[in-house]
DNA sequence: ACCTGAACACCGTTCAAGT
DNA sequence: ACCTGAACACCGTTCAAGT
């Protein structure tokens, strides 16, 4: 968490905390998070592994630091003060994360595996508790909005990504829910199957979030 | 996947897929998902570690099981027709998958990870989709509504337990909040601090909850 | 049929030693 | 100051061999 230090004593360092991030959100698009090894990462950095650890004491911090670069001006997606109403900058800030998520193979995982305290992702909830307390949300009512909203959005963005995981050009289970559903058991699925298996991410995330602007709009009346 | 055989035919065999899955469950509730290993399962089991492959293929089918076993009875909270009306029942079964993932240590880790299609998975998702389908949506809202709901409780879940997790009396970043937001910078997070740092996951699950609700009555009309 | 023993190909992390 | 080399204590998984 600490870098090395300031003045350029010794060698002039063939790494560096951004290098290794870069590297690593590299490896991540590349080989996905379960490849994703310190010893690859160093690999492709052209160091040892132990090497790592003068950057970032942990894997996990390294993760954690991944997430925070990922979601980097998601937060100016509310837009100016005034740039819509309230609820359609709560929708823009709800859709830039989960696309700045959508931008990382595993970024979802990456992203629900950690805590980041740091300025892009504070920004991000700053941002969207902002625009709904000038709209006239209490102050508890915005904060649980937010959790709604992130917790909502990750976990669409969680099943998305790995609906669509391995080479499957159809999400994996579209296969076996037929055949399970076909059976007999399980009348609703068979009638909603359609809808079931669609791949209509997007249709899917923006029929939630609407839900929850939705809610908010009768809360707030 | 396959079970072993079916006459009893050698040795009466120590292991099962029940027993191993009643274990790795204990197993996960005192050590947690991180320590749920191969060797440990089969050491508590009093086998050797190769031995768990003639009951469960890899170590995601194991998880996959244990998520299913999990989620046993969930279906059942939507009650009898006519016992209390559709948003009431959906609410049920939203709060029952929350009960059944936190009944774990990182239940909803697991949960999240996985992607069973057993009869306890299935039975929710066609319980919530029957709930609505009776209730007069139509096919696809009700299999977007099992979506929202589901990606929503997951998501809230894994944030819950995360918050909760070592030794943590108090959620880790109460204190990295404080100090960030106390340097000026997120001026909205700051007036939002208290209902952000607060513990009460159930009232954060309910806000989120009835969100969905209220936004799904406002389809219906 | 069921399990052991031993191996294969890895992990994250630490740390003395080199340059 | 920065990195190497080598080790420590593990992983998931496979498979011939025993009983």
């Amino acid at each position: 968490m600490t870098t090395p230090s300031s003045p350029t004593r010794g060698r002039p360092a063939r790494l560096s905390q951004d290098r290794t991030l870069q590297t690593a959100l590299d490896l991540l698009d590349e080989a996905g998070l379960d490849a994703l090894t310190m010893r690859r990462l160093a690999d492709a950095l052209g160091v040892q592994a132990g090497a790592l650890y003068r950057y970032f004491a942990t894997k996990q911090d390294l993760l954690t630091a991944m997430a925070e670069r990922m979601v980097g001006g998601v937060a100016d997606a509310a837009g100016p003060r005034g740039d819509g109403d309230w609820s359609q900058r709560v929708a823009r800030l709800a859709r830039a994360l989960r696309t700045a998520l959508l931008a990382h193979r595993d970024g979802a995982r990456v992203f629900a595996g950690t805590h980041s305290t740091g300025p892009n992702t504070l920004g991000f909830a700053d941002s969207l508790v902002g625009v709904l307390r000038e709209a006239g949300f209490g102050d508890g009512e915005a904060a649980r909005a937010l959790y709604s909203v992130a917790n909502f959005t990750v976990g669409h963005t969680l099943e998305e990504q790995a609906a669509l995981r391995p080479g499957n050009e159809e999400p994996t289970d579209a296969g076996v829910l037929h055949e399970a559903v076909m059976a007999g058991t399980y009348p609703h699925l068979a009638a909603a199957l359609p809808a079931l298996t669609s791949t209509d991410f997007t249709a899917h995330f923006e029929f939630g979030l609407r839900l929850l602007l939705d809610g908010l709009r009768a809360v707030q009346r």
